[in-house]
DNA sequence: TGAAATGTTGGGGCG
DNA sequence: ACGCCCCAACATTTC
């Protein structure tokens, strides 16, 4: 028999573990409160698909839901236990478990988004009514909500200031390691099968390529951690903006589902850190941008609407263009500007796109093409895998120049210099547009500026094997600062 | 976490 | 030797 059931108190009231987005098992305040209880531990994913509305996972994102619920089931197995699957209002499936269970605590970690905000409610309603009590923790954040304010207590609307507040006070705690083993009820209540639950692609089956790039779950998630610090530290701030080598920590999906905890992150980056001596600036920038992650979901705490609404009030009034043809475009990587066709191709294959390249496609969807932003929100929210509400909407409007801290309107990318100064070696453009891979380094990124017989030598036919610009930057970005102009006043 | 237009400087060709 | 022009290189300003 198991240490830990020798300790448990078999008097002790059963617990149901309520996971959300925090599908680990490392570093779980709610999981180890739960168990630490000492009676039975019934740990429980609920697809609770209307509570999210317009927001509900998007297709790359069920994709990883998937995967990455049947590793923690595994990884739950192993312990003596088993995770019960529910679909349905989150509310009526924890309120009947817990009468089925004789449960009288729910664990669950807390989670920003407007709509979970509203699920947790409801669902704490629903238990009380029951006599049942709903406990929730952090752990999706370094730091609550609550916990960083302003000298004037008002909410951090620029980074800066907001990664100095924390940089500062803020050091992580030893991170909990995954509970051993823990109680399993006398009868377990019924289980929905994962496959019942179609969250992965058959025909066609769009996501063949992604199990090549992926590994989800938490183990997968740590293994992503110790390869980045190891390796990858030192060169990130060098390299980080470089779409054709392998400088991110690509940690982005494992967080958005919680498989490894942001503390845990913190803690290790911070050790070896310490333990290097000397740091050239790499993890302390890869540290800034975790906290961007952070100051996003703060935004969208206290402004409930950034996925919706311009932060702005002004952008309320920006003549945006309907333009279903070029939105096509954008999305299928169709534009004729390689660097940005390159990351749309790579988002569709791949479930994911480089950070610098996202900023190059969202700015010219946004600026050259002048489409609401919303629209490319919303392509990303389908088709990434680490799909984050907050993220997402606070990116999008940064880009936009809409946003809290924002980018400038006018900053607008030209995505051949782009593409010059970030693929220099034209890899990363060579291998998602085949189509121009012949090409010399120089047209490259400008295929329209080449030559006829430079095109005839690499086979490029214009309009044919790949498309003429769908819009000129130069006259693009003239159009955009001049709408700028317009809600300027 | 830009880009383009405009301004400045300094070297070199040339009459 | 000198002034003039050109223009690359760099800096500053503007959007």
């Amino acid at each position: 028999m198991p240490r830990s059931r020798q300790s448990t108190n078999p008097g002790a009231c059963a617990a149901i573990m309520w996971f959300r987005s925090d599908l680990r098992l490392a570093d779980n305040a709610a999981l180890r409160a739960a168990i630490n209880a000492g009676g039975r531990v019934i740990p429980v994913y609920v697809f609770d698909d209307d509570a999210a509305g317009v927001w509900s996972p998007g297709a790359a994102s069920r994709w990883w839901l998937h995967e990455s619920l049947s590793s923690l089931a595994s990884d739950i197995a192993q312990r003596g236990s088993r995770l019960i699957l529910r679909r349905g209002a989150a509310h009526q499936e924890l309120a009947g478990l817990a009468a089925a269970c004789n449960a009288t605590t729910v664990y669950c970690t807390r989670r920003y988004e407007p709509w979970a905000i509203a699920q947790e409610a409801s669902v704490r309603a629903q238990l009380e009514k029951n006599g049942i009590v709903l406990k929730r923790f952090g752990g999706g954040l370094l730091v609550e909500p609550e916990q960083i304010a302003t000298k004037q207590g008002e909410p951090y609307k620029v980074y800066t200031p907001f990664w100095r507040a924390l940089s500062q006070s803020y050091t992580a705690a030893r991170p909990d390691p995954a509970p051993k083993d823990w109680l399993a009820p006398a009868t377990w209540p019924t289980s929905d099968q994962l496959a019942e639950w179609r969250l992965q692609p058959s025909r066609p089956n769009w996501a063949h390529e992604f199990s090549s790039h992926w590994s989800p779950g938490e183990a997968g998630a740590l293994q992503r951690l110790e390869t980045f610090v190891a390796s990858a530290a030192d060169s990130y701030a060098k390299d980080r903006d470089r779409p054709d080598l392998q400088g991110t920590s690509r940690l982005s999906p494992h967080l958005a589902h919680g498989e490894i905890s942001p503390r845990l992150i913190w803690y290790r980056a911070r050790a070896a850190q310490g333990a290097r001596g000397s740091d050239f600036g790499g993890l302390e920038t890869f540290l800034k941008e975790l906290v961007w992650r952070e100051f996003s979901r703060h935004l969208l705490f206290h402004a409930p609407n950034l996925p919706e609404q311009p932060f702005r009030q002004e952008f309320a009034s920006f003549p945006w263009q309907q333009d279903d043809a070029a939105l096509k475009a954008w999305r299928s990587g169709r534009t004729g500007y390689p660097i940005v066709d390159a990351g749309m191709r790579e988002l569709w294959s791949t479930g994911w796109m480089h950070n610098r390249v996202r900023m190059i496609v969202a700015s010219f969807l946004i600026k050259d093409l002048m489409i609401p932003w919303q629209d490319g929100e919303r392509w990303f929210w389908d088709t990434l895998v680490d799909a984050d509400l907050a993220s997402n909407a606070a990116s999008w409007q940064w880009v936009a120049g809409s946003g809290a801290d924002a980018a400038p309107y006018f900053r607008i990318f030209n995505p051949v210099t782009q593409g010059e100064k970030f693929d220099p070696n034209g890899d990363y453009v060579r291998r998602w547009v085949p189509e121009v891979a012949n090409l010399p380094d120089s047209f490259l990124q400008k295929p329209f500026c080449a030559d006829a017989a430079t095109l005839r030598e690499a086979g490029v036919r214009l309009g044919e094997t790949y498309v003429r610009p769908i819009v000129d930057h130069a006259s693009a970005r003239q159009a955009a600062l001049q709408a700028y102009q317009a809600i300027r006043s």
